[in-house]
DNA sequence: CTTATTGCAAAGGGTTTGCACCATT
DNA sequence: AATGGTGCAAACCCTTTGCAATAAG
């Protein structure tokens, strides 16, 4: 989902568009990948040096509860991690520094258990995380081996 | 993984045998499926009331480190599961109240993407969680609606 | 007897909330 | 002018940690 049009949802249910508001929405939609509260807070931070956190948390729940941004808990994250609302993908993430990368496409996208299992169970999505360590995290974990 | 095998190891490993320790490790063994470290000092101190929660959670990390259990921070979860580990499965986690059931198998057991999606990202697990409403929150719901 | 483990209390980190002021509509 | 949004500060919840007392080996 483009920015715009999480814009233009957000103003067509009457909410206001302050410009902190705009600004969150505008880091999530060049984001590349899930991002913290904190690291979103620290970019509108560069351009509205008074926006507060708990401002930013504000505006992700709305979003969230708007269905315009995905909030994630990832399986090592230490704190959430938001992205606005797109195609179905999944996520690798990093066991050691808790990063989170995007790839595209999902090997279970049309897979469903069957009605027993699921035992009244309603689906409603479903999330596929790959957790291992990226590069970056090797290569220091190298180094560190190599100073013993 | 059976709790007399995580005992044993931990006997092995050297480390002490609390009454405290024993019974957080039986009620592991006896969930079925993945619970809060606040449920299993509930269920610890109806035998030793005196059981602090923190005691719980410094079990809990020991044995998540010593990779004897499972620790979920799931998509919708309030705070940490925890579980023996034991044969991959999967989970439905409840959109509403964050319950959990482990369904057994898993639809990506022998899934890998390719090289150059990986980019360097070295695999140690993967999750897969499907998310809905389970059929205790479904019915609350239809009766919350009934209500208004 | 030694050392790990416990309970208590306090601190920590992420997230939410009450309130008065301010800005968008 | 009305209402919703903001910043600040404090509260909240889950989790971790320092410490002296205790219990397992």
């Amino acid at each position: 989902m483009a920015a715009s049009r999480v814009i233009d949802e957000l103003k067509e249910a009457g909410y206001k568009l302050t410009p902190q508001r705009r600004e969150i929405v505008r880091i999530l939609g060049q984001a590349t990948k899930p991002i913290t509260a904190q690291e979103v807070c620290t970019q509108v931070q560069a351009v509205f040096p008074d926006t507060s956190l708990d401002t930013v948390y504000r505006n992700l729940r709305l979003l969230v509860d708007l269905d315009l941004v995905t909030q994630i808990r990832s399986g090592t994250c230490h704190s959430d991690c938001f992205e606005l609302v797109r195609q179905h993908h999944y996520h690798l993430v990093c066991l050691r520094c808790g990063s989170i990368t995007c790839l595209p496409g999902c090997p279970v996208a049309n897979w469903q258990p069957t009605q027993e299992e699921l035992n009244g169970f309603q689906v409603i999505k479903h999330s596929f995380e790959l957790h291992g360590y990226c590069s970056k995290c090797q290569n220091q974990m190298r180094a560190h081996r190599g100073q013993n």
